[in-house]
RNA sequence: CGGGAUGUGGCCCAGUGGCUAGGGCACCUGGUUUGGGACCAGGGGAUCGGAGGUUCGAAUCCUCUCAUCCCGACCA
């Protein structure tokens, strides 16, 4: 494998790039914008699919699927939902050598599709809540993609669910958000904020759109995971009523949410530093590295010595002993780092004789020796410790890069420089956030649930403000 | 869609009109090695992104074209 990875200090997009070939996650297709996953990646999505899929089926969901192909029509029947889709879609229009009498658009979401399905299998509130997810790859033209970040097919979850009252809609719209939180905070250890968007970010077709952000080590923000409450905007254009207690009939509401195959960008962009991945052990797939050190006069004993250490870790943690004979230690180190194993254990001649192991973690590459007979309870600390550090480290990170500021020169300012997470207070206005966006290229990340009880005035206009707003550059 | 850059064995790159296109890494064979990316010897692998043109002669010059990356515009 290629030595170097472009040190982040020297071009943050180079190296990301580097990372994401190097440590073999995913590669570039022979079609402009999409990508191949490679195993490595695909394990990474797969785990957090395991995760999420657990929480969603815990909170009351189930899976289903509907197809890729959307009756180009369908995209029309919401008037917002069309006008945000529109230039990104992809439509076929032959099959089976003959041009088809409606074309089909590739889905790009698949609200339309299922709130067609969802007209035909709702009638009374006894079919409500209905709350199906459903796994699949979406398309959107993209324009400029990058790897996991935006290409044009992406891996997802959508979950969308029909609800009898306004109220619930909304709880389940904030209740996915809060899932999603979880689902960062824990697993990914990946601090985020949570809020809404402002209109202009929201999603095309939603009534309001929450999302989870991160702040990554640019300290740009990346949107990780979105919550839709769509109002009755769905079921409207789709007709889609059902009976209520009274005996009459109202339109039902609507949430969707989901989050993609972005959030191993995420993950990789949160942590990883400039000899490879660094991986949250609970998503790594690999958890533990054994790298055996041995001479030709010494191969038999520490490979052995290797093994029972081996057996004192598999079945509990997820184990590799690597085997290869071909490359020094120093390569393998350097290996298993850029792939991101979150420990590594080192054994040899000097450390089989007082029967200990070196245990290396990967978040800090600090090195300790331990009792061979200890290295189970001494891994699992090790693990514990690393998942927990990582989100701390990237919390401290982001606290360092958030400032609250009210005047507008300083603001500008702020982005001028290294920039970060901005919480100033903002009147609502379209022009002031048009403007803040023309002037340093910082959109509106969030409006944090948590507001003050007097919000001050516009960072912009100086107008009474409505609300603190979280700025930032994105992805 | 605008600006910039780059296309040469699998990867990174050298080669600015002249002989059989070269190096490093990777790969294969044999041997020696192995505590932070080992070494020796031998070997395989290229229609120089594509098309056309100029020329006695093109990886090299010209025209067109395609692709990728970066920056911007756009974008749940």
């Amino acid at each position: 494998m290629a030595e170097h990875i472009t040190p982040r200090s020297k071009n943050y997009s180079d190296w990301y790039i580097d990372i994401v070939l190097k440590a073999k996650l995913a590669d570039y297709s022979p079609v402009k914008g999409c990508m191949v996953i490679r195993p490595r990646g695909y394990a990474l999505w797969e785990r957090m699919q395991r995760a999420l899929d657990d929480m969603f089926k815990e909170t009351g969901h189930t899976n289903a699927y509907f197809p890729l192909l959307i009756p180009e029509s369908f995209i029309h029947k919401e008037a917002e939902h069309i006008e945000g889709f529109s230039p990104e879609l992809a439509v076929v229009t032959h099959g089976g050598g003959e041009e088809l009498e409606e074309p089909l658009v590739l889905r790009p979401t698949s609200e339309t599709i299922i709130w067609s399905m969802y007209k035909k299998w709702i009638q009374s509130y006894r079919d409500l809540p209905l709350l199906i997810n459903q796994w699949a790859n979406v398309l959107r033209w993209e324009k400029r993609t990058r790897l996991f970040l935006r290409t044009s097919e992406f891996l997802w979850q959508e979950g969308h669910t029909a609800h009898a009252d306004k109220e619930e809609a909304q709880q389940e719209t904030l209740r996915m958000l809060e899932v999603y939180r979880r689902f960062a905070e824990d697993y990914m250890a990946m601090p985020v904020l949570t809020g809404a968007k402002s209109e202009s970010e929201k999603f095309a077709g939603a009534v309001t759109t929450y999302s989870i952000e991160a702040m990554m080590q640019d300290r740009k923000a990346l949107q990780a995971g979105t919550s839709h409450f769509l109002g009755q905007n769905f079921a409207k254009a789709f007709e889609v009523t059902f009976q209520n207690t009274e005996g009459n009939l109202d339109h039902v509401w609507a949430t969707s949410w989901g989050v993609s195959t972005r959030l191993v960008g995420a993950l990789i962009m949160t942590h990883s530093d400039d000899k490879g991945l660094v991986l949250p052990p609970k998503l790594a797939s690999t958890e533990v590295a054994i790298v055996p050190i041995f001479k030709n006069a010494t191969r038999d004993q520490v490979m052995a010595f290797a093994e029972k250490v081996e057996s004192r870790l598999t079945g509990r943690f997820r184990t590799v002993l690597d085997r290869d004979e071909q490359n020094s230690p120093g390569w393998k180190f350097a290996e298993w780092e850029m792939v991101g194993v979150p420990v590594r254990v080192e054994i040899g001649p000097r450390d089989m004789e007082k029967d200990m192991v070196v245990l290396v973690r990967r978040d800090t590459g600090e090195k300790t020796q331990v009792p061979s007979d200890q290295v189970a309870e001494q891994v699992a600390e090790l693990l514990e410790s690393i998942q927990k550090n990582l989100f701390e480290r990237a919390l401290a990170f982001r606290e360092e890069n958030t400032r609250k500021i009210s005047n507008y020169q300083d603001f500008t300012g702020y982005f001028e420089g290294d920039g970060g997470f901005v919480y100033a207070s903002w009147c609502g206005s379209a022009e002031c956030e048009a403007k803040v966006k023309e002037d340093t290229r910082a959109t509106i990340r969030v409006i944090p649930f948590d507001q003050p009880r007097d919000p001050g005035s516009c960072v912009v206009c100086g107008k009474p403000a409505a609300q603190v707003a979280v700025f930032a550059k994105s992805y």
